[in-house]
DNA sequence: TCACCTATCACATTTGAAGGGG
DNA sequence: ACCCCTTCAAATGTGATAGGTG
């Protein structure tokens, strides 16, 4: 049992590992305490956790250790002003189930590797006043998430593509309540738009494009108008025949590429996007069409994409878009069959 | 052997804290 | 004490690639 960053000298070994045990492991009660009455405990930017949760929220777990984002921020009221008060979090399996992104949605694929003993993330400036916690917003920013197992920094360990439930944890640091024991007075709640799943690289793109919206850290990924013009005014351009003998140039145009996002065409039906309108296409997801399938779409292209057979490109059935292509329309050779993935040009855009 | 899925790493970009100078 | 500037560590998602599994 290891603390996080926020350790405390003041706060002994075995009085966490009491706590520990104590805490239990329930992630679905919202709200349960014990000795302490009437504090409430307010999420701060519910609307951006909401947003996520929407969306299923991934959290990126790493070897070093990573951050949430959107970080555990909450507000605190109620408190005895005088009264000490440790802060804590902790995260716990919301189920036994192991997950899996597919069909742009997330599905149970097996059962749950086993638990790891759950660690504490004590904040740094416990103990602490009660007036000193309800004066100001409790962040719990510092803590970060790991999947090394035997991670000696103390962050939260936890699984890769398994379900958690982040829970805070109030508990009166007052020496009279026997500290630690069973008597110890505690306050412990469950924010439901908190619960994400751990990954080691975002499945769904809808969770890439919000967190490189909202995190300040990720601002370099933001798109550019201005920028995005002038790199494709700036981007190389050639004829896809040139190329791929035989095969007409491109198609184009307007094509706005974003991941995991199903692809379908039907035989003889052109595969058409409008003006502005993503075309998006899931990881993976194989793209099938019949012999002359035409494969239309409007001039202009914003963004331009790569259609690859394999992972990480191919050579023989790359099918690229460029802007101002001047051919309206495509056909793929007689008899050839197409499957594979949409993925970006190494020089597309960012969006 | 192959396809698929997941993990890891280096990279460019950005933030923000720390420290120095005026 | 204050402000401004510079430096640098930390944080971020990307994309290529490695590794595991069936």
């Amino acid at each position: 049992m290891a603390c996080g960053e926020g350790e405390l000298s003041s706060l002994a070994k075995g009085d966490v590992e009491h706590l520990r045990g104590h805490l239990g492991d329930d992630p679905v009660s919202l709200t349960s305490h014990q000795g302490i009455e009437g504090i409430q405990v307010f999420l701060h930017e519910t609307d951006l956790w909401t947003k996520f949760h929407a969306v299923t929220t991934e959290m990126i777990i790493t070897k070093a250790g990573r951050r949430m984002f959107p970080s555990y921020k909450v507000r605190v009221s109620g408190l005895n002003p005088r009264a000490k008060y440790i802060l804590l979090m902790d995260i716990v399996p919301v189920d036994t189930h192991r997950y899996k992104f597919a069909d742009n949605k997330w599905c149970v694929s097996g059962k749950a590797e086993a638990a790891i003993l759950g660690r504490l993330y004590v904040h740094p400036d416990s103990p602490g006043t009660g007036l000193h916690w309800m004066r100001q917003l409790v962040s719990f920013h510092k803590l970060k998430l790991t999947n090394n197992h035997l991670d000696p920094f103390g962050h939260i360990i936890l699984n890769s593509m398994h379900k958690y439930q982040p829970r805070l944890h109030i508990i009166k640091a007052d020496e009279k309540s026997g500290f630690g024991s069973s008597n110890t007075a505690f306050y412990t709640h469950s924010f439901p738009e908190t619960v994400f799943i751990a990954v080691t690289s975002y499945q769904n793109h809808a969770i890439t494009q919000l967190k490189i919206e909202n995190n300040p850290f990720a601002k370099g990924f933001r798109g550019n108008e201005d920028l995005e013009m002038h790199r494709i005014s700036q981007m190389p351009r050639f004829p896809y025949e040139q190329q791929h003998d035989g095969l007409p140039t491109c198609v184009g145009p307007t094509l706005t590429c974003e991941r995991n996002q199903p692809l379908t065409c039907e035989r003889n039906q052109p595969l058409t996007c409008e003006r502005n309108q993503p075309l998006t296409c899931e990881r993976n997801q194989a793209l099938t069409c019949e012999r002359h399938q035409p494969y239309g779409a409007e001039p202009a292209c914003l963004q331009p994409c790569m259609f690859s057979s394999s992972r990480g490109g191919s050579d023989e059935t790359d099918w690229s878009f460029y802007p101002e292509c001047p051919v309206p329309q495509q056909r793929f050779p007689p008899g050839q069959q197409i499957s594979g993935s949409l993925t970006y040009r190494p020089d597309s855009l960012d969006f």
